[in-house]
DNA sequence: TTTTCATGTAACAAACAATGATACATATTG
DNA sequence: CAATATGTATCATTGTTTGTTACATGAAAA
């Protein structure tokens, strides 16, 4: 798997959950992300604190979601998931002394906030439930051509 | 330092380069970075390789700009550093079988591309020279005010 | 021409972050 | 009480970035 995709990988299980009639567990959905069952329990667990999803412990248990899809947006869970850095790169300073790295700084900054900014408002802007639709979309074009097969 | 700060540390040797009437020895500029000398030949390296700054060898040797200040913008020198992925998350993988995956895939890459053009954007519309002028009012403006001291 | 200073670069070490794995506690179902 | 599943701490693994050492090369100056 690539670096830090959680944003990417939060999104691919709410989808899945989202599809499914019944609560997934972390085995089910670590097999999705191909990665560890704790790994998702670590991921999910703060969302789950914002309500987003809930986990049920015991047989039968798993993670359910616990909101209305049309209310969140990927910002929401961009932010859920600790509004990481966007940015792959960054200062060598806050707030430097040196007169030259501040002079850089300010040339970068006003250009990566700007960038920062339009991403955010992009993101406002495509709930979970767009997303589900696209699922949708690609789902009955596929069915049309082979027989269903989602992973 | 943090992380992935080439660019910025790239653009911070430039200006003293600029600002500077002799070679400036990689010794030196890693004191700017606060790094090591052969890290600033290993980054300056691809910059060499593109023409931007010249290094000669032996006693009085050392690293200078061969460009010119007001044709070269953050733009160019980000492309020189390799341009590196401009955010910190991405995909988990690029084309994904799964439909779930495509349809998140396709919802974040709007955003992300939109974002990466206006950030391109606004690199290119700030030269090298621009960034110096802005130096060079932040210089006036504290040797009002204190005895100048640039590190 | 020899010494000195500086870059060029490979190779290796250290530090750090992200991910994976293990172990065990807790809760729930039947 | 047995089985299943999450919650979480801890530790191992992996990979990337950064720092270091070592040595070759080239240029200037004595």
């Amino acid at each position: 798997m690539k670096k830090d995709c959680k944003l990417s990988s939060v999104l691919h299980v709410l989808l899945h959950m989202a599809h499914s009639d019944r609560a997934l567990t972390s085995e089910e959905l670590s097999g999705y992300l191909q990665t560890n069952p704790v790994v998702v329990r670590r991921t999910l667990a703060g969302l789950r604190a914002l309500g987003y999803v809930e986990a049920v412990k015991g047989p039968g248990g798993g993670w359910t979601l616990s909101c209305d899809l049309a209310k969140v947006t990927l910002r929401d869970i961009y932010d859920a998931v600790g509004a990481p850095g966007v940015f792959a790169m960054g200062h060598r300073e806050e707030n430097p002394q040196c007169l030259v790295e501040q002079a850089v700084n300010e040339g970068l900054d006003k250009a990566f906030q700007e960038a920062e900014a339009l991403l955010i408002g992009r993101l406002s802007g495509v709930t979970l439930a767009d997303l589900s639709a696209d699922f949708n979309r690609r789902y009955q074009a596929h069915s049309r051509r082979k027989t269903p097969h989602v992973h």
